[in-house]
RNA sequence: GGGGCGGUAGCUCAGCCGGUCAGAGCAUCGGACUCAUAAUCCGUGGGUCGUGGGUUCAAGUCCCACCCGCCCUACCA
């Protein structure tokens, strides 16, 4: 299911999801890396012309929650609103994140579906009541693995011994959909991206799979069992759900339809598995159709050591946004770090970045280019009239680079590389101006000087014009201040609204435009 | 313990089935230019390709051992 061309219409969406992510804590790097790649994707998409629907939100439920609440003497349902309302929506806000929607799991329209669910689940015979035992730690609060335990059967991390519990659970019959799922992962390859996380999740299934548990009855703090109201539905069913809760399932099917499934769900390596093995387990139990695919992005590592939540913690995305920009910060982490893999980042390196790539070839591209229209035409863009082979490569670089792009970033999800193509058409543009050196032919006043000049002149300019829709999606708000300075509105509409399929059609921007020199882009760093 | 991945110029990384594979970008240095955010363009230098063996006419590129880092090996979001 190769995604070409333009939607029909009629047919579903281009749906998108990121993790609902826990309310415990105020959103870090990591979160925002996954939604700020989603919003490029989904950015991208709709410059395709597709409809598209882009959902994060929040998971609200879980003893982690609850404690974190009662230790700050307030209620759960409280303490979620708070940092959804103070912490979360405006980060995303800040960071110029467009998702259609944003689902927390402690809505209605959320735990009515999924009540309705496990019922239908219930009724159909996927869950049954089983117990669960194992070693327990007082001082965790939670169940060890026996493997985990060390000699004497003492908790690893406390180091003292565990307690033999027992617990009446509700089970879903996870094991009967090894070969169901193993069958699946063949036929659809793509399903899990990238290859190294769909191998470790077709080693994981052939392994064997054991029954999921589903309910928990030593804390209350989520949706309710609808036979058996002792018990709330523990994460994986309640969470994972929101994808189609989030739609309309069970309550508004036109919707539904025009939207399930999902496309991608973008998700953290740590919650791969729960979504590349129990989701469709789940959708295949319950008889809706499976998501096209689930993409797996990596650790941002920093100074060499996985961001943990002690170190995750030292660097917070406004900090970031503060120095350098909110368009350079959605720039820079997709740019240098190829998505699915673990990547180092370091204040360092994003100046680096920051000064070469976006004040001085791209920034700096934009000023000098408006600088010579407003010096040399007082701002009213030229006719190209005398155009040889040097445009031509021009308007041939931006072919290729718009084709890579698109491919790229719209269908494999290769960020780095496709923004990489799009500013290999930036130095392009940069070499063009100092071979045609336009200051030296201004000097020549005779027709044919100025009509190289005009030429010259506007070739950079509809480069721009190319160049702001293709960065629109990673730069929105520095696009959007380019597209202005070349005064391409006017004549062309709003920027938004220019289509990926056309941006390499020579020739957009009209002579006539009135280009500004407007802002300067990217300002260099103080002490950088 | 088992499985997997990685260790290549100062930095971040490309190098598929062995034979111009010793590369790119950034940084450094030199030159050109002056429209521009002291920006741009051109060019130079720089590497025991983790360590030690082995196979081969020929090995970052295959095999073995070892060192270092990381991931997976189910109920923590």
């Amino acid at each position: 299911m190769a995604a070409t061309g333009t939607t029909a219409s009629g047919e579903s969406a281009y749906y998108v999801t990121t993790p609902i992510y826990y309310v415990n804590d105020a959103p870090h790097l990591g979160h925002a890396y996954t939604t700020v790649a989603g919003d490029v994707l989904t950015r991208w998409h709709r410059q395709r012309g597709e409809k598209v629907w882009y959902l994060t939100g929040t998971d609200e439920h879980g003893q982690k929650v609850m404690r974190t609440a009662e230790a700050n003497g307030v209620t759960p349902q409280e303490w979620c609103d708070k940092l959804v309302e103070d912490a979360w929506k405006p980060l995303w806000e800040h960071l110029q994140i467009a998702n259609d929607d944003f689902i927390r799991t402690t809505e209605p329209r959320h735990t009515d579906r999924v009540q309705e669910f496990v019922q239908d689940l219930y009724e159909k015979g996927e869950i049954y009541k089983g117990g669960y035992e194992g070693p327990y730690c007082v001082a965790c609060e939670e169940y060890k693995s026996p493997g985990d335990l060390l000699e004497g059967d003492l908790c690893p991390i406390h180091k003292r011994p565990v307690e033999w519990l027992k617990e009446e659970n509700y089970f879903f019959r996870l094991s009967a959909y090894g070969e169901r799922l193993l069958e699946f992962y063949e036929r659809n390859p793509d399903f899990i991206r990238p290859a190294s996380a769909r191998n470790e999740v077709v080693s994981f299934v052939k392994q064997g799979l054991q029954d999921l548990s589903i309910s928990r009855s030593t804390f209350d703090w989520g949706v309710p069992i609808p036979w058996d109201t002792k018990h709330v539905i523990y994460v994986w069913i309640d969470a994972l759900l929101n994808y189609a809760t989030a739609v309309g399932y069970g309550s508004d099917q036109e919707k539904f339809d025009a939207t399930w499934p999902a496309n991608i769900h973008l998700v953290g390596k740590d919650i791969l598995r729960f979504h590349a093995v129990i989701w469709p387990a789940m959708l295949m139990a319950n008889g809706l159709s499976l998501p096209r695919g689930v993409f797996a992005n990596g650790w941002l590592m920093v100074g060499g050591e996985k961001m943990s939540k002690s170190n995750l913690t030292g660097i917070s995305p406004r900090e970031l946004t503060e120095h350098f920009g909110v368009d350079a910060y959605r720039y820079y982490f997709l740019r240098a770090i190829p998505f699915g893999q673990d990547g180092s980042f370091s204040w360092e390196d994003f100046s680096a970045r920051y000064t070469s790539e976006l004040a001085n070839d791209f920034g700096n591209l934009a000023s000098r280019v408006a600088a010579m229209v407003g010096k040399y035409f007082e701002g009213t863009l030229p006719e190209a009239t005398d155009a040889g082979p040097a445009e031509q490569a021009i308007a041939d670089g931006l072919a290729a680079a718009a084709a890579q792009a698109d491919t790229l970033i719209g269908d494999n999800l290769d960020f780095s590389a496709g923004i990489g193509a799009i500013f290999e058409f930036v130095k392009q543009v940069n070499g063009y101006l100092s071979d045609q050196a336009p200051w030296k032919v201004a000097k020549d006043e005779s027709p044919e000087g100025q009509a190289r000049l005009a030429t010259i002149l506007y070739t950079a300019a509809e480069s721009l014009r190319a160049i702001a829709v293709l960065l629109h999606p990673v730069m929105p708000g520095t696009s959007a201040k380019l597209w202005a300075s070349l005064g391409a509105e006017p004549h062309l509409g709003a920027l938004a609204d220019q289509r990926i399929a056309d941006v390499a059609t020579w020739g957009g921007l009209p002579a006539g435009a009135q280009v500004v020199k407007g802002e300067i882009l990217f300002p260099r760093l103080e002490n950088a």
